[in-house]
DNA sequence: CCGGGATTGTTTAGCTGCTAAACTGTTATA
DNA sequence: TATAACAGTTTAGCAGCTAAACAATCCCGG
């Protein structure tokens, strides 16, 4: 600051280029950019997910985790990270919160006593089904503007950058 | 904790379901979530371009900024916040960032003693522009694996839901 | 012309969701 | 049996946000 812009920079800042009237938005080449789009996409996402979850309270990443621990009981905290695609020290805190609500229990391994073999409770079936069942309903509302057929584009082509880039 | 699992919650718990071998993935319901897989790619997408930008030393979000900036030079911060669908209190630091860079300039207006408007330097510009090719070029990069014609698909479903759901 | 309300930029405190590094206990291997 | 590897955990720290409060300034109705 003090400096109040005079010769500072070259093309004289005279505060009246584009501003002032109303900046119109969608002309930018951020909104070229795919990544961009990406991101934007994903916050309005992630917005809609929390608020469709939090009558089971939970958010992505512990209904994440949830998921896989139901589908693969038994599995490793190790190996549900890696599932997961985070560190098993970020795993610690959400197996954390599923042991305290008692949605998931932590099981020693006979054979390994390093491994705690994780183990969906009945509550956590339960609440799994019902959250899934409300997540679905959410990416159906969610995504009401875009045709079926896009749908199944954006999510084919998802998963095909996920394949190779992962 | 202390509760060593017995009769918890019914099924008992024996750690031998899924666990022990390998735990193959991509076989869980989470893949089938458009949200999910937009989640994973959009974690995969900011890595890649952290490490693409680092040359230039800027963040996605600093680099969005400049972006705006530069193509509407004079913009207030309010309507900059605002176009990055960001609070302005977020919006300080980054500009900050980008002043004390001398990339862009905060200008008083006449008019208006409340407004700073955001004019870019010179360098401002420079950098931008190797930072937009940069990114073009690491887009093209990212995206290898898909098809052209999947890009402007991918593109135009996410553009359009940004316009419907924003 | 003046007083209440809106607006701009800013600071501060706090949250979420991660990582990286270090450590313990345990198992596998050379 | 020494050494490496692995599982889970704790701690510290970072990025990138928001929400709330605040001062300065502007706008507008009466």
């Amino acid at each position: 600051m003090t400096r109040t812009a005079s010769n500072a920079a070259t093309a004289e800042p005279d505060a009246s280029s584009a501003a002032a009237s109303g900046v119109e938005v969608g002309d930018n080449s951020l909104d070229q950019l795919i990544g961009y789009n990406l991101k934007r996409v994903y916050i309005l996402l992630q917005m809609d997910f929390r608020e469709a979850l939090a009558a089971d309270d939970l958010s992505a990443r512990v209904f994440s985790a949830l998921s896989v621990t139901v589908e693969h009981p038994g599995i490793s905290q190790s190996d549900l990270a890696r599932q997961l695609g985070i560190e098993r020290s970020g795993l610690v805190a959400i197996v954390d919160l599923l042991e305290q609500r008692h949605l998931v229990q932590r099981v020693a391994v006979p054979g390994d006593r390093r491994v705690q073999a994780l183990h969906p409770t009945d509550a956590g079936r339960e609440t799994y089904a019902r959250a899934l069942a409300t997540v679905h309903r959410h990416e159906e509302a969610f995504f009401d503007m875009v045709t079926p057929q896009e749908r199944d584009q954006l999510l084919a082509i998802l998963r095909k950058i996920r394949r190779t880039a992962e």
